[in-house]
DNA sequence: TATTGTTATACTCTATAACTATA
DNA sequence: TATAGTTATAGAGTATAACAATA
């Protein structure tokens, strides 16, 4: 009860002070918390776009891949490719992308950005860049280049790889 | 179609070699990436105790604020209520932690963790910490300690909070 | 036989809303 | 009226499995 005293003054922090110290010690829920935090203001900034998370990835991947298959754009994205689908779907209906016939393969198709494709990934990359500016305020650039790094080597190491394909 | 054929001759590879490098620029797509293997690699580790990330986050949360509700507990773990009463329901079933009443207010449970339900604990915490090394052993001790400084600084910045309650 | 794209289906996690019993 | 817990339901996001067309 002296939990719910101070949760009942300060309704809409994140939670009492120290009440998950335990619970923080482990970086999987410190990624897992900042993960929920991002993503929900990414899903924020990207609305007025007409993009979700996963249209904003195809479409930068697409962007840097033009003609990838859709194969191709599951492995990168680390999605199955029926859930590619629906994302390359909802991209072609909003006319950022188009599905191309390949020569030589009919079984494939080319995903290839538009040009009005290309206008709105300028606009949402900027807008992405500067939302995560603000989001990482508390962090100087040097800071935001350590996280950046530690989180890619950490997500690449020979070991999670090696977890990943058992 | 260079592409397709990296990607076949390295088929269980995180993508081709810098095929989502434009994605990759962005925070937020690290820090899911990330989240998406940890949380994995959690859910592995913790099947044999019976346990899901959920579970386990509430475990930790009971153990060191115990009595707490299902209340507070909802607000330190950033879950719905309702969410709450699925994850106390598998706790109990599994005799980890009890409802217990509360004299004063008979719509509040305290919930508390059995001696069974520490014993639990006891080796899971072990199992996490151990595995969390392993996860992350491509960076040294004090990476890790920035990491975490990092990301609970990130997801803890004025700014951020301010966003949440908007 | 294997692969690309597709469809249908199911599962997990979480949110919303309505309800009850208490306060 | 407001709060604690509960229930039912629905929505993302993703996974599995089966299929047609093509290789």
């Amino acid at each position: 009860m002296p939990l719910s005293k101070i949760s009942a003054t300060a309704p809409k922090a994140p939670g009492t002070p120290a009440s998950d110290m335990l619970l923080r010690q482990f970086v999987g829920y410190r990624v897992k918390r900042a993960n929920l935090l991002i993503q929900d203001d990414m899903a924020k900034t990207l609305e007025p776009f007409g993009l979700r998370t996963g249209t904003f990835s195809a479409l930068a991947v697409v962007i840097s891949n033009p003609g990838i298959s859709q194969s191709d754009l599951s492995d990168v994205l680390n999605i199955k490719r029926s859930g590619v689908v629906v994302v390359v779907d909802e991209l072609e209906r909003a006319g950022v992308l188009k599905r191309k016939p390949v020569k030589g393969d009919r079984r494939t198709n080319a995903l290839t950005v538009t040009a009005a494709g290309r206008r709105l990934w300028n606009k949402v990359e900027k807008a992405v860049q500067d939302h995560e500016a603000v989001l990482f305020s508390g962090l100087d650039l040097e800071e935001i280049a350590t996280l950046h790094d530690l989180l890619a080597r950490a997500t690449k190491s020979p070991i999670s790889d090696l977890e990943k394909e058992q």
